[in-house]
DNA sequence: AAGAACGTACAGAAAAAACTGTACAAAGTT
DNA sequence: AACTTTGTACAGTTTTTTCTGTACGTTCTT
């Protein structure tokens, strides 16, 4: 028995009401962790749960299929925004929201930037090194030189930014970002 | 006269090919700023230019048409990615990339980041209000209250949240990250 | 003031993505 | 071992987004 479902009838109303602003917000301010505004959607409805949900639960309220609840937890999972539950004897997979926001933003830094990081940066010393060996097997033509030097300066300043980010993200991923920015408030 | 051109074929190929890995990794990542590959594509062929570009060089260097350089630049600015230029006497408007990345990255997320923060912690607000009204006007209806309050716990737990990463989200505006995550590395 | 060049609004076409229903493998039950 | 149940792969459909070509207002040139 659900504590939710004993109310009257207008006490829930106004409950889903005030829940489904936020989940609405929530949903519409996901893209910027590259989810869709459906998902972002599923990931709200988790959050104001009163229990973890199967897909079966997740469909019927969301009004979808189950194989678009499966592929969207699947997403929230890679994000690390939703948890599986384990429940004795359960048939099907239980699924709750990660409530600690603070994770979830450190996580997707340390997952999705620190993938964009990698990519980037090998691409750049793959190509740094490129035009160095081209440089050097060109001595003394002035005008080549001239240009393979602005690149590989910019290449410098792009690894010079990925260095710094890469430390930043370090920070996220063992909480000192918050001996920086701590989550009390001063 | 453009210093690239006048390089033989071999190296033109040669620089070009460096740039091209370095162009595709960038627009393959540029998704984390919500832009599309093509969008992302675009900012890294402006990143290697030797001058500033106009809409028609864009066209033909990206074999699209104007009107979608026209919209890809446009994003491009509205993500302070890319400058407008002024040159004496230019008919055509130039746009150049920012080259300072750190800039860029602060940008995104004191746009992006602070419109969600705002929108997610208005709606957040104002369902906690309801919520609370409702609470008073219920005296004594202890399954209701239950169901209240740990609604009322997640919204605060929410805007706890959204309360710290304003904060960060100061410390990128101001440049402040720079003395707590400093940009020559330690 | 007329003409040319530029950037963008807009509608339609093309491409990509999100979503669904069916089918099936894996795991559980009887 | 036969029978359910569950989650997901996959193909096809629908929806959304991206891209293009034309049209037009604005600005600059003459």
């Amino acid at each position: 028995m659900q504590p939710f479902d004993a109310l009257s009838e207008q006490h829930r109303d106004a409950i889903l009401k005030a829940r489904k602003r936020v989940i609405e917000a929530i949903g519409k301010n996901m893209d910027l962790y590259g989810v869709t505004l459906s998902v972002g959607h599923l990931y709200g409805m988790l959050f104001f749960s009163e229990k973890p949900m199967t897909l079966d639960e997740m469909g019927r309220e969301m009004e979808m299929s189950k194989t678009s609840m499966s592929t969207g937890v699947r997403m929230l999972l890679d994000l690390k925004m939703v948890n599986k539950v384990w429940e004795k004897g359960a048939r099907k997979d239980l699924y709750e929201a990660e409530s600690d926001w603070h994770q979830t933003f450190a996580d997707y830094f340390a997952i999705e930037w620190r993938k964009a990081v990698e990519a980037n940066v090998g691409a750049l010393n793959k190509s740094a090194a490129e035009l160095r060996r081209l440089k050097e097997q060109t001595d003394g033509e002035e005008s080549l030189h001239a240009v393979l030097d602005r690149d590989l300066e910019k290449i410098e300043g792009a690894l010079a930014y990925y260095r710094w980010l890469d430390r930043f993200i370090d920070t996220l991923e063992s909480g000192r970002i918050y001996e920086l920015v701590p989550k009390d408030e001063p």
